[in-house]
DNA sequence: TGGATATCGATAAAAAAATATCGAGATATG
DNA sequence: CATATCTCGATATTTTTTTATCGATATCCA
């Protein structure tokens, strides 16, 4: 890997929050500061920024703006991935209008989807195109990313027409598991698995302890 | 915590494989089963299930139905949370139309903006009320979760608004941290945060090394 | 009925991640 | 110009999470 992927999902926020930083005009950080700002301890803020192979200065501490391009580089932010987004649902469309996205060096070329009144319309200046042909395109247009916006029943085909037309790597945002070959990056976005954590701590503090478990049997 | 992040976040998939199961009509599985169609090794799959207290019988497995209704005691999936949603953008509209929440014991009950143009107005069966109102209805009518789908620059004030409100945990899906007292549970969705391993990866298959380290400084 | 086999549950080992410690170097201050 | 202090970077330790091992037990089949 080379870098633990608890690291990799902390990187944006690092990022974020140096954008803020440099908008204020402040140009050196330390980790102890990020570490404050951010809730976390400085050793892991500055191991996390170690990946990205900037160098601090003792007593100074980091470049704003070198350790924002460090992060935009090593994250592969500057060059950007056209995407094909499959489900032009509630979620698709959302994302569609996510405008921020480009400054993430995701751009997402066109949507697709299955039913017929869809097809044909425009939703935040993405046309929307039938799903079968997706991976003819894909393959012309040499995409490479494949974001999945449909349900849980659709996933499985959409994955595999993605794969047919060479798409490298899929964000799943659909509630299941998608079977590809194993060189195909995928990336599930699990709601549930949010939700899962969430309504487990809220039932934690209402409930208290709904199996205190006195007893390993 | 009782259990550890990581097997919280794969419970819900678990929940998710074994209604499959059940809808085909299979009612016991064992951990050998679910580690293969759900690439995980065995023994893992068992110290997850263990921690929602069910038991299994040796050769058998586990059965599906207790299993899925262990799990659903466990998160606490069968109390409904009844939940404030603010930001009613796109992603918010999302959220509110996805109907799937209610089997997973939450229901948005209402949702908030300050945007004049979408006061007022009814989306997904919601009726969209005036940022200002959340906290005093919170209270009144005892809500303990807020969502977050607001740009990043309200979400600070958006939750400040939701604590007084006393609400107790926050799902926020806006690009920032905001900072609340501790006793308050805070979960964020941070979509950056996956397009972040997504496009490491993908950038690492594409340049392949662009950081080779041949040595320690 | 009795043995072979699959699977659980518990304990132990390994791997990964988070945190602590400490020497070295940069900056500020007297 | 010297000294105190802050912060980095590297190494070491601790904690957490994952994976392996092994005995016990329920089911299947001869």
């Amino acid at each position: 890997m080379g870098i633990p992927q608890p690291s990799l999902n902390r990187l944006p926020q690092y990022h974020h929050y140096l954008n803020q930083l440099k908008t204020k005009g402040i140009n050196a950080v330390s980790c102890s500061l990020i570490g404050l700002d951010l809730n976390l301890v400085p050793v892991q803020v500055r191991k996390d920024l170690q990946y990205t192979g900037i160098v601090g200065k003792p007593k100074t501490g980091y470049a704003v703006a070198e350790l924002i391009a460090a992060i935009e580089t090593f994250l592969g932010w500057n060059n950007v991935h056209e995407a094909f987004l499959a489900g032009a649902g509630n979620l698709g469309t959302a994302l569609l209008g996510h405008e921020r996205f480009s400054s993430f060096g995701l751009r997402i070329a066109a949507a697709f989807d299955n039913d017929p009144e869809k097809v044909g319309q425009w939703i935040h200046g993405k046309m929307v195109l039938p799903l079968e042909k997706l991976a003819d395109l894909a393959k012309r247009m040499s995409i490479h990313l494949g974001i999945i916006t449909a349900p849980a029943e659709c996933a499985q085909s959409i994955a595999e027409e993605m794969v047919t037309g060479g798409i490298q790597a899929i964000w799943n945002f659909a509630p299941v598991r998608v079977k590809v070959p194993s060189e195909i990056i995928v990336h599930n976005e699990d709601l549930y698995s949010s939700l899962a954590s969430l309504s487990w701590k809220l039932a934690q503090r209402f409930n208290i302890p709904f199996q205190q478990d006195g007893g390993s049997n």
